[in-house]
RNA sequence: CGGCGCGUGGCGAAAUGGCAGACGCAGCAGACUUAAAAUCUGCUGGAGGAAACUCCGUGCGGGUUCGAGUCCCGCCGCGCCGACCA
């Protein structure tokens, strides 16, 4: 590669201002009752996803969301405000103990070396972390602490009468292990023989395993479970009051998928059993032709008759070996087979088949459903393919005959349907439900998607349970005994089976003559649920937060504590849900002040490949942000991703646009400095203490108004667009104003911190005003008289297209504009034969004249 | 199949309902240079015209409005996410 001369020596003063920030702490925010904490100022918590220190290094799209963090919080500060800007590592994880059973060694090992990398790369991108807060998950100091809210989740239940976490010792009931926020449950769970571990649902994608995409199949599992669907309500009520994008509170709500029902009762024909199904269309109930059980169901054994045994053997069998992919498989087929068995429809005593099918999943409701094919899509077209009855009992509200030919889904009015007889859709189900009440078979229900959190993992490189078996039972590890640490182990390879690696270190497990420890860990989620707290006092050894530290960081008077948190949109449901629970429960429990962990959310979109496709390895379109910063400079890299277009879009990356910037800031520096016949650089001679001319000063103070507006309002792109087109007007100024390097340089400075503070500190060596550095400084104010123009050029349309333009003085009275306007020679040709019906004007912009 | 988002020059993009294309990239021409690179200056949506200028133009069709890239309705295309949740 041609090595081309630098357009300002990058190299050189990067490296030595990021070294000289770390030394001076100029970034540490200091916590109430430390010395350098002023109350008077207003705090600001700004916070990032902290990454997984992946063996890759940073990848372009971390820096993208660092950067505009790290630009609102060095603008924040230049603002007055006492900044919270931490960063750390989501450490533990699959990828690394992978790594580690590959060549063995230990997780830790790998991790230290990865944590190394990607901080090495973020100070070599300048960020203005506060590196004495940095924190990883997979530190037994920080671990202790989430195994600290694992117990109180553990000791913890919902009462849903203050629909609050309270301590287990409230509960009144005889068997507290029913109602504990952490319980054990044998249940089906994702099983992947290769990773060796149970996943959870979110973890399986398309029937394999998210990482490493892995065959998973379903087992029933021993294991620990969180009862977020407790919280399900709250956490849907309790988004209205976040500032975050409503697409994904919607995807949150989706998730959490609530729905409002009946469950109703159904007796079984010749036997004592009942089966519950749940329905959103009671008002349907009188169309109910038959039902389904879920393959899975345990009572479709019991019922089954001699005669259809084998026939729902095999199918059980059939659909048993079906991976997920196959069992959801788009536009296919719906399958099932009769049981042999009736049941009895309780509204009005109809005997109806059992059946059971694929398409009745079993851990939504309660595993089984009336089908009501007249009015139910899936239904139809089961009722079709098998030819069972379709019975119509919602007929259209404009009035017109049921259509028996084809589903109808929609509201309407009911029909064949004694008690509901004629009543519209939303009355018919109140007064169905009520009815169903009255009789005993049936009540209102609210169902929910999200089910229960699988909390454990049969893997080595989690946090441990601090759980101990004793006699088939367990208790909590006493709080003195935290953290509790992993063994060391030499072989911390998979089972194979699900019993998981810990099981292996025999010693450990053995707590004592009686008890065993728990040998699962947490999964991924687990650190990153609540380590934005951590954040805010993360050397305490007493406290997973201490109390003053968490009420100055995370109590603004809002909802939320942290006042911005930036990620990626593939958190938007998982992450972002698990770490507002386990909030939540604090906040009940009295741990935290607020409700809500993030008062407002931003999502960064995706930066592409050169070729528009998303980065990957195998596509070989992977930009490396360390060869950006080798031949552009750090400076060029930020400035860049900040300039390729509006934050939350996605947007394809392009080397020649990372020029376009860098030479703007070799603009910019030399603006400043001039190259000397021995290639060195001076203080540029052009540059004088002189006054600004009236169009400078504008230019510098319309600079000014916007960048401050758009870094308020997240428009980064458009921010260095404007300190484009101020450098512009002062490129070829001879003399130069210094001054105009005061402000510029200080605006500059959160997009571009080494080239601010170098010019600062070089031209501090021969003007006066340049004191500090420019990362230090007050934030510029404009004013408007400074803005202001003495005349106004009018855009003059006829009936809406522009004409003409008319120069007149500001703010010139409307008459006299108009009667202006109208003497124009293009106006006038314009309306040559037509009358002038009306005239708009906009004050010191357009004049509308409509004419017909 | 459903939900959400997005469609503006050769490209990334900009535009409180008020001059479409700021700023940057690429391209063309010029200055500087022995020459090139770098830098600086000018031009750069399309069609027509020698020019002044004219007409057309924000995926397509309709609507609201004095005025629509922007708001509303319907379509088409692309992207992301969820997918039989009764």
């Amino acid at each position: 590669m041609a090595v081309q001369r630098k357009q300002f020596p990058f190299s050189e003063f990067e490296p030595k201002w990021q070294q000289r920030w770390l030394d001076e702490g100029a970034f540490r925010a200091a916590n109430p009752g430390e010395p350098g904490f002023d109350a008077n100022k207003p705090k600001y918590y700004v916070l990032d996803m902290f990454p997984y220190p992946s063996g890759e290094g940073l990848h372009v799209g971390h820096v993208e969301g660092y950067t505009a963090t790290d630009i609102i919080a060095r603008f924040k500060r230049l603002r007055g405000f006492n900044v919270l800007h931490p960063m750390g590592w989501d450490a533990f994880g699959l990828p690394a103990e992978q790594f580690a059973i590959k060549t063995g060694q230990h997780p830790r090992v790998t991790t230290e070396r990865n944590v190394d990398r990607f901080r090495a790369q973020l100070q070599g991108i300048g960020f203005s972390y506060d590196w004495d807060r940095e924190i990883s998950t997979t530190d037994p100091k920080y671990f202790r602490w989430t195994q600290w809210i694992f117990l109180k989740l553990y000791n913890s239940w919902f009462n849903p009468e203050t629909q609050k976490a309270e301590p287990i010792e409230t509960y009144k009931g005889d068997n507290a292990d029913s109602v504990r926020l952490a319980y054990v449950s044998e249940q089906p769970v994702n099983w992947c023989p290769a990773l060796g571990t149970v996943l959870a649902n979110e973890e399986v994608i398309d029937g394999k395993s998210e990482v490493g995409g892995h065959p998973v199949e379903r087992r029933p599992l021993r294991q620990w479970v969180l009862r977020i669907t407790a919280f399900a309500e709250r956490l849907i009520d309790e988004l209205d009051g976040l500032d975050w994008p409503e697409g994904i509170k919607l995807l949150q709500k989706n998730w959490i998928g609530r729905s409002e029902g009946a469950s109703v009762t159904f007796g079984l024909e010749g036997a004592s059993e009942t089966i519950e199904v749940f329905t959103t269309r009671p008002d349907t109930l009188f169309g109910a032709t038959y039902l389904v059980l879920a393959p899975e169901h345990t009572l479709v054994d019991q019922i089954t008759t001699a005669e259809q045994r084998d026939a729902v053997e095999a199918y059980k069998r059939q659909v048993a070996s079906k991976s997920d992919l196959e069992r959801t498989e788009l536009a296919k087929e719906k399958t099932g087979v009769f049981t042999g068995a009736y049941a009895i429809n309780p509204v009005n005593g109809a005997r109806i088949p059992i059946w059971t099918a694929d398409y009745v999943l079993t851990g939504y409701g309660t595993g089984a459903i009336m089908a009501v094919p007249a009015h139910d899509e899936r239904d139809w077209e089961f009722a079709t393919k098998f030819q069972l009855p379709i019975i119509p009992v919602v007929a259209p509200a404009d009035g017109s005959q049921p259509d028996t030919s084809a589903v109808f889904v929609g509201e309407g009015i009911a029909i064949n349907s004694a008690p509901i007889e004629g009543l519209p859709t939303k009355e018919a189900k109140a007064r169905i439900t009520a009815w169903l009440e009255e009789k005993g078979i049936g009540h209102g229900t609210i169902n929910y998607k999200l089910r229960d959190w699988l909390f454990s993992r049969q893997r080595y490189w989690g946090e441990p349970f601090p759980i101990l078996w004793e006699e088939g039972r367990h208790r909590a590890l006493p709080d003195t005994e935290l953290p509790l640490v992993q063994p060391e182990m030499e072989d911390f390879k998979p089972t194979g089976s699900p019993e998981p690696p810990l099981s292996k270190a025999t010693d450990w497990v053995q707590y004592s003559e009686k008890a065993r420890r728990e040998t699962n860990t947490m999964p991924q989620w687990a650190g990153s649920c609540w380590y934005y707290l951590r954040f805010c006092d993360p050397l305490n050894p007493e406290r997973f937060v201490g109390t003053d530290a968490e009420n100055y960081w995370m109590d603004a008077g809002k909802p939320g504590g942290v006042d911005l948190y930036v990620g990626g949109t593939e958190h938007a449901v998982l992450h972002l849900l698990y770490a507002r629970f386990w909030h939540k429960v604090l906040f009940d429990l009295g741990y935290i002040s607020t409700r809500e962990p993030f008062q407002r959310l931003v999502n960064q979109g995706m930066i592409l490949g050169p070729d528009e496709q998303k980065m990957s390895k195998s596509r070989g379109n992977v930009v490396n942000p360390d060869s950006v910063i080798s031949e552009y400079g750090a400076d060029s890299l930020r400035l860049y991703e900040m300039f390729m277009g509006p934050l939350e879009q996605s947007k394809p990356w392009s080397m020649k646009g990372v020029e376009g910037v860098y030479r703007f800031l070799g603009r910019v520096w030399r603006l400043a400095m001039e190259e000397t016949q021995e290639g060195d650089w001076t203080i540029s001679p052009a540059l004088v203490e002189a006054d600004l001319t009236p169009a400078q000063l504008r230019v510098v103070h319309a600079t000014i108004k916007k960048v401050t507006e758009d870094i308020d309002g997240f428009a980064f792109n458009t921010a260095i667009s404007q300190m484009m087109v101020c450098t512009n007007e002062f490129v070829n100024a001879s003399p130069r104003p210094v001054a105009v390097l005061r402000t510029l340089l200080v605006l500059l400075s959160p997009f571009a911190p080494h080239i601010a503070d170098e010019l600062w500190a070089l031209l501090a060596t021969k003007f006066s005003g340049f004191h500090g550095r420019a990362s230090s400084q007050a934030w510029p104010v404009w004013s408007e008289e400074y803005l202001a123009v003495s005349e106004a050029e009018y855009v003059v349309q006829v009936n809406g297209k522009l004409r003409d333009r008319l120069v007149v003085p500001k703010d010139a009275p409307q008459a006299e504009i108009e009667a202006k306007a109208l003497a124009l020679e293009k106006v006038q040709e314009s309306i040559t034969g037509k009358t002038v019906v009306k005239i708009i004007i906009v004050p010191n912009k357009l004049i509308n004249i409509v004419a017909k």
